[in-house]
DNA sequence: CTTTCTGCAAAAGCTTTGCATTACA
DNA sequence: TGTAATGCAAAGCTTTTGCAGAAAG
């Protein structure tokens, strides 16, 4: 199955219903298994996507277990528009976004240097940082002049 | 009068309103003078504070000229949690945000490298920033045993 | 006077919730 | 067999829009 490779977060979900006397079923194992193939979703995104596979499965579900995969710690969620992005958190770190006020244009940078300083801003403060959340906001060359 | 230390701004306004024909009315001076007293606000809650002093002003004229300062460049439109944040973009000492996952405890923090780093990445895509967003999520000392 | 604004209410997104039914453990 | 989850539809929130009357230039 591709979900072997997934295992990782198979497992942190599992971890996480058997704490919370949640259960373990065929739609959560879909949505997980799709959700992981991709960076960032929306709960509509991931509704059109998966009604080739599964008709029925309903837009309700998504968002429930989007917000199940949050509490679990797998996903993110970012407010952005006037949407929420659902973020691959075994992604993060490696995924800011430059974001133009002007067009709307998103750009995806990485920057290790940034991450060394994020760290030790952590350290000096005595926080072990898990994940973060960098946008700059600013006008792209088009919407400058 | 009280908006005088605000003409600058009331300045920037007017020269946009000049530019796009549209009018200088009593409720965008007054939604301007309140809006530039804060940092950042929603809607809602200049709603709120602006109902004591004009009570027949609408929510959806307040949406209505927050969204014309963005277009003047007086104000940015920031999405969190499920409400639009309005920032004030003259008040630029911008501080960042340390957030422990456990304890819900928030360290504020400037980091000028970091800043600088920034500017680079935007200036690399071509950006020009207008301002930013950074959150660092982890433990907290007292949290991480 | 003409054009733009305002206030109200209604509409429009996105997300959550209630409930009967189905699926998991 | 007892809970929890699902699907559907309805409700809830924040934000936008339409329109008639009011205000600005």
């Amino acid at each position: 199955m591709g979900s072997a490779k997934f295992a990782k977060e198979m497992n942190a979900l599992k971890e996480h219903l058997g704490k919370h006397q949640l259960k373990f079923t065929r739609q959560r194992e879909m949505i997980l298994t799709a959700f992981l193939r991709q960076e960032h979703i929306t709960a509509e995104a991931m509704y059109h996507q998966l009604a080739k596979t599964d008709p029925h499965l309903g837009l309700a579900t998504i968002y429930r277990t989007l917000n199940l995969f949050c509490d679990a710690g797998i996903a993110q969620a970012r407010h952005f528009g006037s949407q929420t992005q659902y973020d691959n958190v075994s992604h993060k770190g490696h995924h800011d976004h430059l974001i133009c006020t002007g067009c709307g244009k998103i750009v995806e940078f990485e920057n290790c240097e940034i991450e060394k300083l994020q760290e030790e801003v952590a350290a000096r403060n005595g926080f072990t940082i898990q994940t973060h959340r960098l946008e700059l906001y600013g006008l792209c060359s088009r919407c400058r002049h």
